[in-house]
Parts: structure tokens; sequence; C-alpha cells
DNA sequence: CGACCGATCGTCT
DNA sequence: GACGATCGGTCGA
């Protein structure tokens, strides 16, 4: 495997969170704990633009203790309990105060796949499975990510976002509507969310149509 | 294959 | 006390 380079601040202190979600596409999440070390080429990601955008948990500038973290500045970790199951992992972006924040979706396994099959309670013996990191909660059930993660800084060595140099090009790089987000009006229909072209860990494909 | 439904619980009203 | 930025199983066509 190539040399990985952890993402520094300046990446996510940037001010224009779609395109951040754009750049996520490609780069490499690992996570480094309980002596076990898991990595997936991130390959789905949505924006959530802070207080103008409906869909997000801080529209219109809503603080609470849960999301507090989103109101710190770029490269924390938010991570939030959906239908009291799933974990979700969220990359924090932008200053102090503007609560941006990318959802990683999807990711394709690279290290760790028999750790990753272990925690998602899989039989080693199966052939690697699509479901094992498709999907927001399955995601972070294959990586060890949970709610007690949020918070951490993406710049330590517990989960920390890398890029091996692999460049992937614009056109292989399709933007859709995010998921889920129907109850979000007008802004269910901005295209901020980001699949790289043809990848079978991609979740929702059938939205892949529009 | 698509539609539906139950699981499960922290968070916010 | 209601409700999710979901998932996986089941059921019917």
């Amino acid at each position: 495997m190539a040399t990985l380079k952890k993402l520094g601040r300046s990446f996510y202190r940037r001010k224009n969170v779609v395109e951040i979600a754009r750049d996520l596409i490609g780069k490499i999440l690992v996570t480094g704990f309980d002596e076990i070390l898991t990595s997936a080429r991130i390959v789905e990601t949505e924006a959530y633009a802070g207080v103008i955008d409906r869909a997000s948990h801080a529209h219109g500038g809503r603080r609470t203790k849960r999301t507090e973290i989103m109101y710190a500045k770029g490269g924390h970790a938010y991570i939030y309990l959906c239908y009291g199951v799933h974990h979700l992992f969220n990359i924090v972006t932008n200053g102090e105060d503007v609560p941006h924040a990318v959802l990683v979706r999807a990711a394709e396994p690279l290290e760790g796949i028999e750790q990753m099959m272990e925690r998602a309670g899989r039989k080693s013996s199966n052939k690697t499975d699509i479901s094992l990191t498709s999907g927001p909660g399955n995601l972070s059930r294959a990586l060890g990510i949970s709610t007690h993660h949020s918070g951490i800084d993406l710049l330590g060595e517990e989960i920390f976002i890398a890029s091996d140099g692999l460049r992937v090009a614009d056109s292989d790089i399709i933007s859709t509507p995010r998921i889920g987000v129907e109850y979000a009006g007008e802004d269910a229909m901005l295209r901020y969310r980001f699949i790289l072209r043809g990848n079978p860990y991609i979740s929702a494909k059938k939205i892949f149509k529009i």
C-alpha cells in the first residue's frame, strides 16, 4: 500500500463544505483503537451546510449538547445515534461557530477486513460482502466508530482521514440529492451527495438513476 | 425486485 | 412521549 498522508487542519477549515464533501471521495478513512487498525476508501459523502440547510442538525443555529461539536473548528468528528441503532460518522468542517459537516455514507474496505467482519458479526469464511461498509450505519460498525468517539480530533491517531495520492477525476464523481432528507423541503433537492462512479459499495443505488 | 415493517434508544419538545 | 441523515428481514408479485 502506498504511503498515507494524513489530511491537515487546512483541508477541513475550508469554507465550502460541498467542495470538501467532493474532495473526500477517494480519500482513506482510518481508525486505530483497541490495537486494531482498519481503513477504507471513501466512496460516498453528503454535505450539510449548517444554519441555512434545513436538512442539517444545526439548521437555524440550533445548538444542543449533542450538536455542540458541530460548532467547533473543522477537523473534528460528529457522531450521533440514528433510529436508536446506527452510529453515523460526520466530519465537522469550516471554522469555529460555523456548523458545517460532511456525512460519510460508504467506503471500500482496504486494511483490517477480517476485523471489520468480526465487528459486524460476519463469518470470516464468507466472501467480502458489499454491505460490510455500504451505508453510514454499516460503515461505522465495521470501523468500530460509535457515539463515544464524537468530538475527537481527526488530526489524532484514533480516527483520521488520509490520502494515498490517488487522484479521482471530476468525471468519476457524480452528484445526487441526499438520502432520507425529504423533510427538508427545497433543500432536499440540493445535489449535495457525491458518489464514486460505478463503485459497488455505494448505498441507496436507486438514486443513481436520477 | 419492490414495498413494507420492526428494531431500538438518545435526544429534544 | 415522539421521532429519526438506517438496516435487514419478510412478503407478495
